[in-house]
DNA sequence: TGAATAGTGTCTTTGAGACACTATATG
DNA sequence: CATATAGTGTCTCAAAGACACTATTCA
């Protein structure tokens, strides 16, 4: 090793901030811990990096290791310093963000990690190490990214309603707005396109399904709406 | 070591990317490396984090290795960690972005650093590693920021004109803006107050000097100007 | 009084936001 | 025909953007 001049004891880590959607509710991905510190609190999926992955791919197969997951978005948000963060040893990690559908992800039962589930953002338990201010970090960019983007798409199906869709940012965004307002501003930005299908089985009009156009540009217009 | 049965061999290390604004030209600092790899080539000023340091220590002693500076703003933009970004190990890069005045900036000269001097961002060499990705990130989020925030203080003395502020806002840009629309924004947005000092030894109308508010306060509404 | 830069106001256009009724499906 | 949700248009107000002339200092 030619660096071997440089002496760090630091470990490397990725943490998880797995969001999701399920009946009204804004839902957070987290694994019961068996072993200390914090033993029987709930935590992020995390893991330590392997050597030959980089960052992206080292969150993703944390993630893995809990779950059975498809068709996931992933982004890297920030990398945790503190010197304290771990009380076993020094650990710097870099948080991703995950939004995924419902329908997507399975927690994987194991000995290892016997319990694996979603909650309710606005009903978290006090979580391990500093995850209870990494979630909270990465709440506030998953709001304000939703505004600009069309990340909505990873918590909906390949074609959706604009009232779920309006749904997803009155979730996210922990308000309500004017529906006429909401499609127009939508519309406006010309990221989601009709199909010919309408919604079936449901007891009242059936609305109109809708599909993004572009799926791989991230960035739109300013979206906000009220 | 509680964590024994975690093999791990990567380096960590913080990369700088130091703006300041000189004549009319955005600057970014460098480093001439006279080691190999890349021996002559220029880099950004980066070094490994400590055990007992956070990121932002770091990549603050980092700078103090090659400069002398007061009053510089730092702040984490983003970790890369492709895993060939050193050819030597494996080093995963938390990038700092510093705005700095010219004046609070001096280059220290020493046998381990001869080199350290700032280059015009629109006039780079081909830089070590993988810097000039690192640094065009950095730049769209200097950008980025600028609009929406008041960093455009750092460049800044404490009292200065509207016409250097809209300068600075040019010079990053890469743009010009009307006049008048440019101090009707400014103004919209309250973050300056005017002070009782005026240009001196100036052969032309002496300009009003104003100064930040709050200066901590760091995101106001965005600004856009034409 | 000429050179150099500071400083100012109005009109037009665009987008945000408030607001209430009609349409279409099922049972 | 009752219930349930989908879907639609206009007015007002605020901000963005285009645009040209006067003010003040020094040499």
């Amino acid at each position: 090793m030619v660096l071997d001049f440089i002496k760090q004891e630091i470990f490397l880590a990725v943490d998880n901030v797995v969001f999701s959607i399920y009946k009204w509710e804004l839902l957070v991905l987290l694994v019961e811990r068996i072993k200390n510190p914090s033993k029987w609190s709930w935590a992020l999926p995390w893991w330590f990096v392997e050597d030959d992955m980089t960052l992206k791919q080292s969150a993703y197969s944390a993630l893995e290791r809990k779950t059975q997951l498809k068709h996931l978005y992933l982004e890297q948000l920030y990398t945790f310093s503190a010197t304290d963060r771990d009380p076993r040893a020094r650990v710097v990690s870099t948080i991703y963000m995950a939004l995924v559908h419902r329908d997507n992800i399975k927690p994987k039962v194991s000995d290892e990690a016997p319990s694996v589930q979603f909650f309710p953002v606005k009903k978290l338990p006090k979580l391990a190490f500093d995850h209870n201010a990494v979630l909270e970090y990465a709440l506030q960019r998953l709001q304000y990214k939703l505004e600009y983007t069309n990340l909505a798409q990873y918590f909906l199906k390949d074609s959706f309603s604009l009232r779920e869709l309006q749904d997803v940012y009155e979730i996210v965004m922990n308000d309500t707005f004017d529906v006429r307002n909401f499609r127009k501003k939508i519309h406006s930005l010309h990221m989601i396109r009709e199909t010919w299908e309408l919604q079936s089985n449901v007891n009242h009009r059936p609305a109109k399904l809708y599909e993004y156009i572009d799926k791989e540009k991230k960035v739109f217009d300013v979206l906000w709406v009220s």
